[in-house]
RNA sequence: GGGCCUAUAGCUCAGAUGCGGUUAGAGCGCACGCCUGAUAAGCGUGAGGUCGGAAGUUCAACUCUUCCUAGGCCCA
């Protein structure tokens, strides 16, 4: 007779065989099908709001791993969040407008663009966003996230742009915008306006120069040591060209300035510390310090400008240092941030005689017309011609360039629209704010402090195409502004119906209130502004536009997630704001994640060849293991991946999966309802492993509550290992193998095991939502159609024995030294199975009347055949507990032959006549059948 | 150059909630072995870190300070 046949072995369609990328698609299909979102929407009606205000990824390009990483971590949250009790509705974002995407619709149109109008240009962009926010929503959708994806807010939607535009009214409203003139980064190539996110730094090769500015007769009159001499300020610069523009010398107000008798009795003027090198440089050995000043009594004295008929004022600034250069730093207000400072401190013009192009204008006649990268070396000829350039030579040097056509950007004075920081105290309320938000890891908030407290006004206005206008009007007549809550509220209800085109399509008149005057001359003819809004400003009024754009979200946000430099990006734009049009900040919590890189902690470049795709991962291992990689890691520092991270997370996953499918296989034949055994009946060994799940629970609830996913992880994982494969299911095998079917012994098992395998399931379903889905619908009798329906489950202090818990700890640690000398027997070749073995014990005094007479018990904990207890002097060559003192151990062959049926070896084999090859457990089950 | 941050076994993480105190832990991987009734599975044992480096504070530092190195984000 093949006794296997009686045996209750595990059985289950759940595949041991993941195939995730064929499997998850499916499911997704399924998830599509049932509505499953609008399910949980409509389940959770009435529960708590949990608001996770999704943050909109640029409408450009394919999803890479550190989009994906976010958007992973928040559908992690939200379906955490969900199953905690609350109702987590995720509204998904995209970012429409911008240079990005009208930079690349000028490529695809080519020299097409310039017979367009601007609404056609504008048209050409929203089908371009509208692609790509297709495209990444596929790919968002593949990583398993649920949202409501059909009905995403797009920041180029008409009531979008609309709220956009009433946003801003809010801030003329309160007299937060000004216009003026200052220097910012222009590109000339894209003749706009760029923000400082719009400018990244390579190296460029500039020339580097010494210039003389001769000092003015009457400025060295007070100083005897300079009278009659020929007397300059030197000053370095590596931009000749803006040297038409400059206006005064800026010194520190703590430096030391030398005057250095040098070649032909002429007299250079400065800093102490730089005179050597200077010198050296010049190649001078021959030199004599005529005397020294403090920057103090240099202030206000006055230099001629080396080739224009105009003064050059010495003014103190502490942006100076002695790294480089001479201690005199030329200043230019037009062309520079400092620069600019020193003129508002100095009362100096901020000239900036440069068009938009970056060529010179009518007010430099010598270099009129000369782009100013060009004039670099006209302005170093004329130098020559006048005997001013001391010395001329090249550097190499970090230079911000454009972000898109990667072209030099230059500093330029123009007139442009700025979010003042200063108006209604926006920086000291913003800071303020900042301290009553949460901030995730708390190092965040004194990142955000130092950006705010520090930034100069916000410069909103763009000179493009692709964004939101800056719907003003400026009189025609006497150049007054027309800024008032009527124009914007009349302006707001048009773009509501036919979106912020009609800005551009409409002619001003339209565009207007019904009798619309100056409100300084009382005229009626406007111009209507041209300028568009930088998107930043865009994405910052999603709170506006979404949070209380959509009735079932809630403003202020519970929670902000995004990237570590979103301190500059988003959560900086959204929190001025929200805090300069309502004085509130926009969210109560932000939490950041750091960057992906990869093995070895470099960042993912092209140009390094280390880039994965997100596709690529999907494609070989599945979603599921990239949802898995960003649970595992903690992602407030940067996160690796590599191959062999990945490897490592499918044979975790696998392991998973596996202790998943070995508890629906035992559980094939059970129905709770029917089945189940009270707790108060179970065996200890149930109850023990229940207890465990408790602690698990916990765990987990903990960590998933603080957004600690990777200690999620690691608790499910190692639970699945240590305590259930290694330890539990070891154990429980041969009960649940070998007992009768519906035996209490078995049904006590199958009770705990039920109870493990959905809270597990659940437990996972945030991350491995695939694969806890997958297999919630393998379980008989289960309570809902997905797991994504479920709540998490509460601890049950009715499952915490803490008597029968320590009990267990000390079973655990006698099992421990078990094995380890089973193993040195298995070395000796005393035993090959552990069933091969009769453990002889001989327990310290402590222990012996706690497990008197439980042999047996033991004897299936430690999986072996037979357990005895002994006298220590009944061991000839005992083994030492390590864990337990006092506990000696010897192993000897086992007793008996091997039962047939349960392989375990035992004496009662063969006195059964009807069944001669089992033993007395198994005959009573068989005899039974 | 400035702001913020990170650096514990090959990998991923723990190291009592800001403020130091026994032989620094886990899982995976690896090596060796067992099993073949979770089987492209399962079990056991074992070898791996002195906590990025240096100096300092202290009776005592992985945990504090400084500097250095490497890396990341942001800015100039």
């Amino acid at each position: 007779m093949d006794y296997k046949n009686t045996l209750n072995l595990p059985q289950t369609a759940f595949p041991m065989k993941a195939n995730l990328s064929k499997r998850e698609p499916e499911i997704l299909a399924k998830w599509e099908e049932m509505r499953l979102y609008h399910q949980l929407r409509e389940q959770s009606k009435g529960r708590p709001t949990y608001i996770l205000h999704d943050g909109p990824p640029y409408a450009n390009g394919h999803i890479h791993l550190g989009t994906a990483l976010n958007k992973i971590l928040k559908d992690m949250i939200i379906k955490s969040r969900q199953m905690s009790g609350f109702d987590a509705p995720y509204v998904p974002g995209w970012d429409c407008h911008g240079l990005p995407i009208e930079h690349n619709v000028d490529k695809e149109l080519g020299p097409r663009k310039k017979t367009m109008t601007k609404v056609e240009i504008r048209q050409h962009c929203r089908r371009y966003a509208e692609r790509f926010i297709d495209i990444q929503r596929q790919e968002f959708k593949r990583l398993g996230g649920l949202g409501e994806w059909e009905n995403p807010y797009l920041t180029m939607s008409y009531d979008y742009e609309a709220a956009i535009a009433r946003e801003l009214g809010r801030f003329f409203d309160r007299g937060g915008v000004i216009r003026s003139k200052k220097p910012i980064y222009w590109c000339s190539s894209c003749t706009t306006a760029l923000a400082e996110a719009e400018v990244e730094y390579h190296d460029h090769s500039s020339p580097s120069i010494y210039v003389k500015f001769p000092l003015s007769a009457e400025s060295g009159a007070g100083f005897p040591e300079l009278a009659g001499k020929a007397v300059s300020v030197l000053i370095w610069t590596t931009t000749p060209w803006t040297l038409p523009a400059n206006l005064a010398i800026a010194l520190h107000p703590d430096f030391t300035y030398a005057a250095v008798a040098a070649q032909g009795g002429e007299i250079w003027i400065m800093a102490e510390g730089l005179v050597e090198g200077c010198m050296q440089s010049f190649g001078i050995a021959d030199y004599r310090i005529v005397r020294t000043f403090r920057a103090s009594d240099l202030e206000g004295l006055k230099c001629r400008h080396p080739f224009l008929d105009r003064d050059s004022v010495l003014v103190l600034g502490a942006h100076v240092t002695l790294e480089a250069g001479t201690g005199c730093v030329h200043t230019a207000p037009g062309h520079g941030r400092e620069d600019y400072d020193m003129a508002l401190q100095y009362g100096l013009e901020v000239l900036s005689p440069v068009d938009d192009r970056g060529r010179f204008t009518a007010e430099v006649p010598l270099f009129e017309g000369q782009f100013v990268f060009d004039a670099n070396e006209a302005v170093i000829a004329t130098l020559k011609e006048v005997g001013r350039l001391v010395l001329q030579k090249g550097i190499t040097h970090s230079y911000p360039h454009c972000w898109r056509c990667k072209k030099p950007v230059i500093f330029r004075a123009t007139e442009q629209w700025f979010i003042s920081m200063e108006k209604n105290d926006l920086r000291r309320k913003a800071l303020d704010w900042i301290d009553r938000v949460e901030w995730i890891p708390g190092w965040g908030r004194d990142r955000i402090h130092n950006m705010i407290a520090n930034r100069p006004d916000w410069c909103i206005s763009r000179q493009r195409s692709w964004g939101v206008p800056i719907t003003v009007f400026t009189c025609e007549e006497c150049g007054e502004l027309l800024a008032s809550r009527e124009v914007f509220d009349h302006v707001t209800a048009l773009f509501e119906k036919e979106g912020a085109d009609c800005w551009f399509a409409r002619p001003t008149e339209e565009l207007l209130p019904p009798g619309a005057a100056c409100p300084g001359c009382g005229k009626s003819r406007f111009k209507k502004e041209m300028d568009i809004l930088d998107v930043w400003f865009d994405s910052g009024a999603s709170y506006a536009a979404v949070l209380e754009g959509r009735p079932y979200l809630d403003a202020p946000a519970d929670l902000y997630l995004e990237g570590s430099d979103q301190h500059r990006g988003w959560f900086h734009s959204s929190l001025l704001e929200a805090v300069g049009t309502r004085d509130v900040a926009p969210y109560r919590s932000v939490l950041t994640h750091g960057f992906v890189v990869d093995g070895q902690g470099y960042k993912m470049s092209k140009s390094l060849g280390n880039v994965i795709a997100p596709e690529e991962i999907i494609r070989q291992y599945g979603a599921e293991i990239l949802r898995l990689w960003v649970s595992g890691e903690d992602y407030r520092d940067d996160i690796r991946i590599s191959q062999d991270i990945l490897k490592r997370l499918s044979e975790a996953y696998r392991r998973i999966r596996n202790t998943c499918r070995f508890l629906l296989g035992n559980l094939n034949d059970f129905d709770p309802a029917r089945d189940a055994v009270p707790y108060g009946q179970m065996e200890e060994l149930d109850r023990f492993a229940l207890g465990q799940l408790q602690d698990l629970l916990q765990r987990v609830r903990t960590a998933y509550e603080r957004f600690e996913f990777h200690r999620v992880y690691h608790a499910l994982h190692n639970y699945c290992v240590v305590d259930l494969s290694a330890l539990y299911l070891d154990i429980l095998k041969d009960r649940l193998y070998t007992t009768g079917t519906a035996s209490p012994a078995r049904r006590s098992a199958q009770t705990a095991l039920h109870e493990i395998l959905t809270s597990l399931l659940k437990l996972m379903a945030p991350i491995l939502s695939f694969t806890a889905d997958e297999a919630w619908t393998y379980l008989p009798h289960r309570t809902s159609e997905t797991v994504h329906l479920e709540s998490f489950p509460e601890v049950n202090p009715a499952f915490q024995d803490e008597a029968l818990n320590a009990r267990w700890q000390t079973i655990l640690s006698l099992r421990s030294d078990v094995t380890r000398t089973l193993e040195g027997a298995r070395q000796a070749k005393t035993i090959g199975h552990p069933l091969d073995a009769w453990v002889k014990l001989a327990l310290p005094e402590a222990l012996q009347e706690g497990f008197a007479g439980q042999e047996e018990l033991l004897r299936s904990i430690f999986i072996v055949s037979q357990v005895s207890f002994v006298t220590a002097s009944e061991l000839p060559a005992p083994v030492k507990g390590v864990e337990t003192a006092g506990l000696l151990i010897q192993v000897e062959p086992a007793l008996g032959e091997k039962c047939e049926r349960c392989w375990v070896r035992d004496e009662s084999v063969g006195r059964f006549l009807d069944h001669p090859v089992i033993c007395h457990r198994c005959h009573p089950v068989v005899a039974g059948q």
